[in-house]
This record gives structure tokens, sequence and C-alpha cells, in this order.
RNA sequence: GGAGCCGGCCGGGUGACCGCUGCGCCUUGUGCGUGGAGGAAAGUCCGGGCUCCUUCGGACAGGGCGCCAGGUAACGCCUGGGGGGCGCGAGCCCACGGAAAGUGCAACAGAAAAGAUACCGCCACGUUCGCGUGGUAAGGGUGAAAUGGUGCGGUAAGAGCGCACCGCGUCGCUGGUAACAGCGGCGGCAAGGUAAACCCCGCCCGGAGCAAGACCAAAUAGGGGAGCAGCGGCCCUCGGGCUGCAGCGCCGGUUCCGAGCGCGCUCCCGGGUAGGUCGCUACAGCGUCACGGCGACGUGACGCGCAGAUGAAUGGUUACCCUCGACAGAACCCGGCUUACAGGCCGGCUCCCCAU
RNA sequence: UGGGGGAUCGUCUAGUGGUAGGACUACGGACUCUGACUCCGUCAACGGGGGUUCGAAUCCCUCUCCCCCAG
């Protein structure tokens, strides 16, 4: 299933997400920051760091996490196999959904693109 | 028709496709079926269950509660009643025990802030006409609060000084389980306020919290050095073991005592690690009916199975409809309280206006 | 998720029921030829709401915000 999202394609524990702070190219606005490491295994993974700092209640944690659940689910085919975390910034409680989606694909087409790049000429 | 009070309830709906997650099933495949947030899941303000800590007993601290009766596992909650206050009313609100056990406090103002006193006054006497002495607390004035209130009598002026009514205290009777109420007698104004000041009285409370706690597997370690190790008995492989007293420690997050428990002790150095399972949802459970009760609630019968994640699940796209959708997301579980909440529905009741 | 602590001038703080005080800063003045130092003065605060009390920063209830601890 194509489109589908299981707990193997996520990021969960706590060495895996250090693993991608560590050295990550990155993309961001004032709703989200996404870093993404770029590696040979088979399929891109997703991880959520949703800070309670910057989404104080737990309505607004959950709903950004499902739009970024639901973004990376329906971009997952095109995307360059790596691991990708999200991280949520302040004005993101406020924006609403599809300002959410819009900006989550964006960062995840350009930093796919990118790596893209950075392939072709590394083999040329 | 308008204004208002009380109680209860709902919290977008129906499809299609793509996803997430618990459970079940089988032909184990990216299969099928089925379940999947709230009335507050919130704040963490109370009360319990559950788990561990030796929750053992007592004393003293400390904390909480506070009209009466009932409900409940329990409560600071709820129900009914009493008293007080607000409202024309339906109704609403109240930390509502004790000030005659003791201690403290009351700034400023005021004569005086609690067994003390007299500023302006009033009255009598004296007078050098300035005032002095004595009586008095009705009037003025201060203050948040001033030593019962109103009226009549009384008097030099006054005063519970006397009387009536009210208030207060006390005794009795009646009603009520009680809080309390009513009636009657007596007392004769004493006993001011403040207890969300200390306190007294009565009742209650051990502490920590599922990151509690339990289990499984793997790995690592089962060390090294220094100092000090009372008295007695027994065993024996002569180095230890067991045991009594003494001693030391714990006595569990307040302390002490008793009981109890543990024990070679103290210091220094070194090594070492984190995965999984259970706890985890079936119980003070939910619904309907009947019965008991004014009610909270209880009892019985029948029916139902209703989230259990662990970076943490309920979403996305789309179609249609409507009153265009508020506050807000379970994390061990319940009972309350408090706070937030677009809009709407149902039932009962009060007041005003108009018509008949 | 659970537990604990806190909020007073712009900043750091004191204040256990009776006029909110100090230091630094800011502003004004004095001193100086000018500046610094020093001295004098001024402005400025009890997180919000409700209750108890004659009177609340202080006592009680409630809401909001901030910080810390436990993986």
């Amino acid at each position: 299933m194509r489109f589908s999202l299981p707990r193997q394609q996520r990021l969960l524990k706590s060495r895996e997400f250090q693993n991608v702070f560590r050295r990550s190219r990155r993309a961001s606005d004032g709703l989200f920051m996404v870093c993404a490491r770029f590696s040979d295994q088979p399929e891109p993974r997703l991880g959520l760091a949703i800070s309670k700092k910057q989404a104080r209640r737990a309505v607004d944690r959950n709903r950004i996490k499902r739009h970024a659940r639901e973004a990376f689910r329906s971009l997952k085919a095109e995307l360059t196999a790596g691991d990708y975390v999200v991280v949520n910034r302040a004005s993101a409680t406020q924006a609403s959904g599809s300002a959410l989606r819009k900006s989550l694909e964006t960062h995840f087409r350009s930093l796919s693109r990118k790596s893209a790049r950075r392939q072709g000429r590394d083999s040329a």
C-alpha cells in the first residue's frame, strides 16, 4: 500500500532523533523547521518533534502532528529516502490546516530536490 | 406578549476513497470483521480504590473540617430541615461551634476602645465673675464600633432609678430524632467587637505516588585497599559458624517513648547497565423497569460490554444537507468541586401587561 | 503525566493586618572650566477577580502566568 504510514516508517527513539539533528539539511519558515538526513535505507521515515513550549495546548499539538503525518503520507512516494524530522514553531498554533499542509509540502519537496541535485553532482 | 427563576439534555449529520490504532478470526496478507476521546478528558482544590514503604500502639506537634439529620467506599460533596440575609415573587446566597477558660489586637480621630472616663453641655453650691468644687451621661461631637431601644413616670439636672412593650439572659412546659421554634415564669442590664488573631471544644487524617510497583531475558559485577572490631555459651574440618547480653543502626519525610526489625562497622578507590512484559482496564460500571424513601440514595429483576496508546492512535480528501459547528484531546481508575464553552432542545414555576 | 516553588517600582529586593521602604537605573538640581565621583530632590510597584475585616501586599477562595524536579 503506497500511501500507508506504518510505525516502521517513523522515528521513535531518542538516538534516531539525535542522529538527524547532528547533521542535516534544513528548511524552515514561520510555521515549521524540517530537518532531513539522507541515507540508503529503502523508505523515507518521519519523526515528529512537536514541542510543548511552542504549542501549549494538547489540542494544538495533536492537530499539528496529524497534519504533519498526513502531509508526509501523501507525499511519501516522491520523496528521497532518508529521515525527516518536523519541528514546530510558535505560530503554527494559530495557522489553519491548509496553511500547515502547504508549508510542510513545500519543505519536504525542496529538501528532496536538493538531495537529488547533490546526488546527481556526486555521480557526475 | 414581555421580563425572569429552577432542573435536565445535545454538542453537526450521512455516504465514498485513502490512512492510524486495540481486539478477534482465518485460507498468515501489507486480509477480513469489529471497537476507538469529554461534559468538562482541563485546573489538580478535596475524597477514595490500588501499589510499595515495618500504614503496630501511645503522646506531643502539624493539617483539615465545623447549625442539625440523613446519603455515601469516603469527602471540604450531595439531599432534606433549622437560623440569618436579599428579592414583589418563583427563588438565590451564607467558613453558620465557642468571646462566661485564657492571651492578644483595635492605626487615625475621640473625654474615653473595656470594669476606664467626661471635651462641649445640663444642674446645684461657691465665686475675685476668669472660674472652682460636686452631681449627671438625656443632648452635641469623634469613630468601623461608645456600656440595651421606644414611650411614660420620676428628678435640681439626670440615670433601668421605676413601669409597659421589644431585645438579652435564665428556668420550666409543649412540639420536633435534632438544629430549633412557641408559650409562661423569673432576673434586672450584667456578659461590647474580633476566632478566614492565637486559642478552646468536637470529629477526621501515617507517607509517597502507576515515572507506584512486580516479573522476564541479556550484559556487567559478585571486587581491591586502609583502620577498628567488647563479654559469655555451643559446634567444629581451627578457621569460621550459630546464639545471648552489651553496642550500633532503622523506627519511613515532625519529634519522643514503647513494641518491633536489622547488624561486623567506618572510610577511600574501581567496575557496571537498560530491552521487553505485566500493572492497563470488568467494575463503588452503564441502560430500562419495579419497589422503598419528601429527597440525595438504596434494593431487586432484565439487558449491555463501552478507548487503552507508549514520541503516544479518531485524521485527510470529497459529495450532499442543516440551525454552518463553542470550549477543548484519555495516559492507573473512580466520586466530587472549580473553571472554560457557539448555538440549540425539553420540562416545571414566578411577576407584569393586554384580550375574553 | 505526576510533584514542588514563585509573582512587590524599568531591574534586584525588604515588608507576618494600620501611610508600601531601600539599592541600581531614569529625570532635575548642586559641586566643576567640562566630565566622573559625591550630595539633594523627583517619577515609579503589591499579577487579575471575589470574600473575611472598620481596614488586606499580608488571612481565605479562585483564575492567569513564570520557574524547577522526576524518563
